[in-house]
DNA sequence: TTTTGTAAAAATATCTACATTTTGTAATTT
DNA sequence: AAATTACAAAATGTAGATATTTTTACAAAA
């Protein structure tokens, strides 16, 4: 899914460590990341902090103005709109191409994902449950997309997965608070699997972009009641 | 196009210059990119030089392994595949939206620059008509797709545009040094036109879809006699 | 008083030079 | 030949020097 070749050494560390800081929101929009803090919080020097910061603007996560130095690049509803429309015809132009790619194996793993996903166990701990959820929805969804055969299209998929992060963290919470909601995806991931395996590309295209859209008001209405329009 | 905050400091002049000798094959695929070469050439220090590198390497055209240094990324005839045919697939599906979304002014930039694009001189300094049909070329297609009205889908594509350069070179020279295969795509261009205005995006889709895969048998055989096998 | 301008000071970003760690190579031993 | 060791080359990291931007303090003008 990710990188394999990333070992450990500074930069490298340090990169992922600010990248999780900033989509779990422990950096908020706009921020300012100050290369002392930055320095302290990753126990590092300058130098490798930078390629972090780098690596991250490169990735849309961070903005910098030269001599500026780096902000948390900032969050808006017309970007949330933005990412995830392209997101969304993305996912179902991948989709399309599984349906008419994918094979037994595919098919197997679309069904076990869904599956595992079904299983999780009703609320207890929330915020584990919460990271559960999500974990398995992912494999889920990334089952379905694996099989348009395109490693350079699951790629983008996945840039376009880490720039919805910060958005999509607010409806997960929404979400699994809500065990109607849930439900109501779990409706969805029936239906969707239901028109995959039937073969009917169009009709699994129309679905799916209506299943990653159907996030966009619930997290316009949060920003709004956050103030970040 | 390209980000507009990018000012002046070593890093991002490094980015820039590096990227260039990249694409325009001053550096060969695999070639192993020593820190001591590196600083050599750009006149600047390993810091600045390693923030260059872990850029480009966020856009896949250098890779890392950690403690072993930087190289520029290999290319390969399967890599060639899945970059032309994501990028078509891409391009079609952003075709379609331009089709359903793009206004007069969407059209009027795309009559004009084909208008600009028909009218590069014939073969005179090759290497400088290189320059400029490409470059028309490209704002051709850009006019095209910038209809879709996503600020994202334009990024996704120029990440792809990036990543397909270094095989596109090969075509262009191809190209341009055929009067006959320019004449066929010069064809090629005004059907293209045809269907936009006729307003059937899904014969726009088809249509751009093709387009963008032709060029993959002659970079293809290109490749082979290089033995980039 | 409020605004505007200016210069010094502080904070910050950026870069280089050198120190450290790791990897690659080749000679030497088993 | 395989393993080991010693040495050279290269990557990575830190600390401090330099350059730039931001803030502050203060004064002049409105």
């Amino acid at each position: 899914m990710a990188v394999p070749e990333e070992k450990n050494n500074l930069a490298n560390l340090a990169y992922a460590a600010l990248k999780r800081d900033i989509t779990e929101g422990a950096f908020q929009p706009g921020d300012k990341l100050l290369m002392s803090g930055l320095k302290e919080r990753y126990e590092i020097g300058a130098g490798p902090m930078r390629e972090a910061l780098s690596r991250l603007m490169a990735e849309r996560l961070v903005t910098a103005i030269s001599q500026r130095g780096f902000r948390v690049a900032a969050m808006s509803i017309e970007e949330l709109k933005d990412i995830y429309f392209a997101r969304a015809q993305l996912e179902a132009m991948i989709t399309v191409l599984a349906v008419q790619r994918g094979g037994d194996e595919w098919e197997a793993g679309v069904i076990a994902t869904a599956h595992t996903l079904s299983r999780v166990k009703e609320v207890q701990n929330t915020d584990e449950m919460l990271g559960v959820w999500d974990n398995r929805h992912k494999a889920f969804h990334y089952a379905i997309a694996s099989g348009c055969g395109s490693a350079k299209l699951m790629e983008l998929r996945e840039t376009m997965l880490d720039q919805a992060e910060r958005y999509r963290q607010f409806w997960l919470r929404e979400m699994v608070f809500s065990g109607e909601a849930l439900k109501s995806k779990q409706e969805e991931h029936r239906e969707l699997i239901d028109v995959l395996m039937s073969g009917d590309a169009q009709a699994a295209r129309q679905l799916m972009f209506e299943h990653m859209m159907n996030p966009i008001p619930i997290i316009t209405r949060i920003l709004e009641a956050r103030g970040l329009a």
